[in-house]
RNA sequence: GGCCCCUUAGCUCAGUUGGAUAGAGCAGCUGACUUCUAAUCAGCAGGUCGCAGGUUCGAAUCCUGCAGGGGUCGCCA
């Protein structure tokens, strides 16, 4: 259905069938031989990078071997017109009846068009969000949800059996702090003045509700037990409490996961995990107790020369070894992390994908490297680092303080703007450049806002059916009727225009799930409802192309299978980006 | 100082993994609404792809150096 991909295989056979031999007499390597869009679309629709890739292997210039190509290429019914130009290029015309038909394929495909087995079934594990349950998800968590939930959509597209995990970070110092601060407010509810909140505990009002849940589930007996007893209770109590707020702050958002794998069940389960993970490692001498040279520059006031238990990452990429165990002798962030991605591979995901923030930049090296020693290079993994948000109303920064407590949530931004807006903005940019997010522009509805431009071309594709229906009730226009329409009729240049556009498709999704690049498709979508909206423009000026013409069902139904392929695909890549393709703007 | 990311039109950004004459939107200018919902469309104008080398048939794209911006640098996660 991808018809780069099946022109690509045309191309080869073709090749085939030109006895041309490589000069060592071995055979042609192929594999560099593509069909993509030209450039300029004066130049066909297909063009061929296949003479060029192989003059030098046959040892014969660039544009005979075109020409040789070229010839055999001609015999193909689909193909109109074969061209030779510049330094080798090989274009193509394809024949408007092979477009017209592509219309009914897409028809045909319905919500699998663009579908594709670039992942062949293999398992995937996508890890995203993973935020501390320490309070609300914020904006700057907001971008990583959105694009792991996308970049997981893209490989269910393309063919891999993801999962979709959110790591909880419950074992460290900070869900200490947390337990503190909502024993605190524990003591609050039971009438106590606790006055300000002290430095180093969070502020938030969000604990409020979990003190006064403590104190009805308790009543006061915690306060009479010593720290050591009643902190790990409280902990657990509040931990559960922060996850449950965050799983309401991701359905807001529409991302969803299928595990949510606790970081302190690595350690106190069933066994100690972290320490399996790295007595392994150890096993294979990838463990030593050593020191490291101080950071060059400015050195930290702290600093003291120290030994510690180290793991070998630079035998495996890293530019420093890595530290697995604190002063105190609890294992570093590092060490779970490691047994945690070998958690995952030893579930099956030899695949893995990383969704982190650009803080964590400096760490993806480590995390490379100890997946790859985990694995013995078995399993890969890709890290997806995406930058900051900048939040803006009327083009000023808008600062935040999480320690002043006036952060703006995730459930503030979806709230004022609506999840289709957030959504498509925060994938409306590469994810390794940061966005500036102004509400000013995002709210108001209009020209300055792509989702809409998009969603608006869905809209009137099903405001043609109504019309349709209206207009020409008499006639049947199911998928099956729209299947065997005659779209013979179909030949103005915006129209074939828009079929080119719609045949892509496949394409963008392709290339989007290899290179984890949602943002791929959001532009594409764009662009295509460009494509639609001056389709239905040139009706206004030319009445002989509007889509419905009652003196003609012939022609309306031909248009309404043209215009169901473009629902298809809009409504199928808003899928994908988790937005919501509306029946009318309302 | 080490490492990672960014630098393309006045502004905000794409650029199909190295292809042909570098593209959109906004802002500016000229036009199209008794509509298939104008939240749209047609057109004009706008460029030393940060700078300098290198690799090759061919570079915004790959390599090296430099400049500017951001992030990060043992016991935060």
């Amino acid at each position: 259905m991808n018809v780069f991909t099946i022109f690509t295989d045309r191309v080869k056979e073709a090749i085939g069938k030109c006895a041309l031999t490589a000069r060592d007499g071995s055979e042609l390597d192929l594999s560099r031989v593509i069909v993509e869009p030209p450039r300029d679309a004066a130049h066909g629709d297909l063009a061929t990078n296949a003479a060029m890739v192989l003059s030098k292997q046959i040892g014969m210039k660039p544009r005979d071997v075109a020409e040789k190509i070229a010839a055999q290429l001609i015999e193909d019914k689909d193909i109109d017109r074969v061209d030779v130009a510049g330094p080798g290029f090989i274009n193509m015309a394809l024949s408007d009846d092979f477009w017209r038909g592509l219309v009914v394929s897409i028809v045909k495909a319905g919500k699998d068009f663009g579908r594709c087995n670039l992942g062949g079934g293999d398992k995937i594990n996508v890890e995203y969000v993973s935020a501390n349950p320490t309070g609300p998800m914020h904006v700057g968590h907001t971008r990583g949800a959105v694009l792991g939930d996308c970049v997981a959509n893209l490989l269910d597209f393309a063919g891999y059996d993801v999962c979709r995990e959110y790591y909880i970070n419950d074992a460290g110092a900070q869900v200490d702090v947390l337990a503190r601060s909502a024993f605190l407010r524990y003591c609050e509810a039971l009438g106590d003045d606790i006055g300000t909140i002290p430095d180093g505990l969070y502020p938030g009002d969000y604990l409020v509700p979990v003190g006064e849940a403590l104190a009805k589930e308790h009543g006061d007996k915690l306060k009479k037990a010593s720290e050591e007893e009643w902190l790990p209770l409280v902990r657990a109590f509040a931990v559960d409490a922060m996850m449950e707020m965050i799983r309401g702050d991701l359905a807001a958002l529409n991302v969803e996961h299928d595990v949510f794998f606790s970081e302190r069940s690595l350690i106190h389960g069933d066994k100690d995990r972290v320490k399996e993970a790295i007595d392994w490692l150890a096993d294979k001498g990838q463990v030593y107790v050593g020191t490291l040279p101080p950071p060059k520059g400015q050195l930290p006031d702290d600093w003291e020369d120290r030994e510690q238990t180290l793991f070998r990452s630079t035998a495996f990429g890293d530019d420093i070894d890595r530290p697995l165990k604190k002063s105190d002798g609890s294992n570093t962030y590092f060490a779970n992390d490691i047994a945690y991605h070998f958690d995952k591979f030893k579930r099956g995901y030899s695949k893995q994908v990383d969704i982190l923030g650009a803080d964590h930049g400096g760490y993806v090296k480590r995390l490379k490297s100890a997946v790859a020693a985990i694995t013995e290079g078995k399993g890969g993994l890709e890290v997806k680092i995406c930058q900051l948000v900048n939040l803006m109303r009327n083009g000023e920064q808008l600062k935040m303080s999480k320690r002043a407590g006036n952060f703006i949530t995730l459930r503030d931004v979806v709230e004022e703007v609506g999840v289709d807006a957030v959504r498509f903005m925060m994938m409306y940019r590469k994810s390794e450049v940061t966005i500036d997010f102004d509400f000013a522009k995002v709210t108001e509805q209009s020209k300055d806002n792509p989702v809409f431009y998009v969603q608006y071309a869905h809209a009137r594709t099903a405001s043609i059916f109504r019309q349709a229906a209206s207009e020409v009730p008499h006639l049947a226009v199911g998928i099956e009727d729209l299947v065997n329409a005659d779209l013979s009729g179909i030949n103005d240049e915006l129209e074939l225009a828009l079929i080119r556009k719609l045949s892509e498709y496949p394409r963008i999704v392709e290339g989007a799930a290899e290179t984890q690049e949602p943002h791929r498709v959001a532009f594409y979508l764009y662009d295509l409802a460009g494509y639609f909206h001056a389709v239905w423009n040139k009706g206004k000026e030319m009445p002989q192309l509007r889509f419905i013409n009652v003196k003609d069902e012939k022609m309306t139904l031909a248009r309404l299978a043209l215009v169901q392929a473009a629902a298809n695909v809009i409504s199928s890549g808003l899928g994908l980006l988790g937005v919501s393709a509306p029946e009318e703007m309302r």
